[in-house]
DNA sequence: CAAACATATGAGCATCTGTTCATATGTTTA
DNA sequence: TAAACATATGAACAGATGCTCATATGTTTG
């Protein structure tokens, strides 16, 4: 580690141009934040499976809970982050909350995501 | 919280078909799983970073380091992720060794990603 | 309006994650 | 082969995350 001064290649000439042309195409930060936001909320298997559920039909917060096994808090908290995300959205129906797919985004972006896990 | 017994709706019926048909046709564990791991790693705005960077240019992991003024242990502990999630290869050049995209997917998820970001 | 029902949310806790630091591994060059 | 170079990796620590528990908010019904 002599030529990556500072362990951060400080004197390095060698490939330059790539170096600037790489800083000079990269995204503003609040891109790189937003779309990182945006995997991370489907980088959760609980989340995953609470759209898997979406795909079949529109549902409330307690017919979630229990398709899922899991309790109506711990479904509602991951509602929350899945609403902020506006990958789903909410209508409600009496005393109860119908929560579905805000649009096709969702199902595009998992379906990307299984062609990558199937192949091989 | 009635209806909903040791609150996970036990005793609720009113919706059991709907909640029938998503156990029904939810994809197994292993697959929900390999999912969320797979978009677990797009979740991180230094490995978005290192994606974009190789949307430029096959490069080295000391010029990734100095494009992205991180350290190079950085970059490499996140290379690995990356190259577990079969996102990125590697291929070695004399001492250095080079880093890119394993293939279109990357893009194509990532484009999806910034699809639903810039709407609205 | 009170009671029941359905959902949302804050605090607390255990676990996971990303970075740093030190060092090991692997390659070239003098 | 020794020294320099380039990358990889383990341990440790701080911050983030997901769940539980208790409770608050909002809606309907008697």
């Amino acid at each position: 580690m002599a030529e990556c001064d500072v362990d951060l290649c400080e004197v390095r000439e060698v490939h330059q141009e790539k170096v600037s042309e790489i800083t000079a195409k990269m995204p503003e930060e609040d891109e790189l934040y937003d779309l990182a936001e945006l995997f991370k909320v489907f980088g959760d298997s609980t989340r995953m499976r609470i759209l898997f559920a979406l795909f079949e039909a529109d549902i409330c917060v307690c017919d979630l809970a229990q398709a899922l096994g899991m309790t109506q808090s711990a479904v509602s908290h991951q509602l929350r982050i899945l609403r902020q995300a506006r990958l789903v959205s909410s209508r409600r129906e009496g005393k109860q909350v119908i929560y579905f797919l805000t649009d096709e985004h969702v199902r595009t972006i998992i379906d990307k995501g299984r062609e990558h896990i199937e192949e091989d």
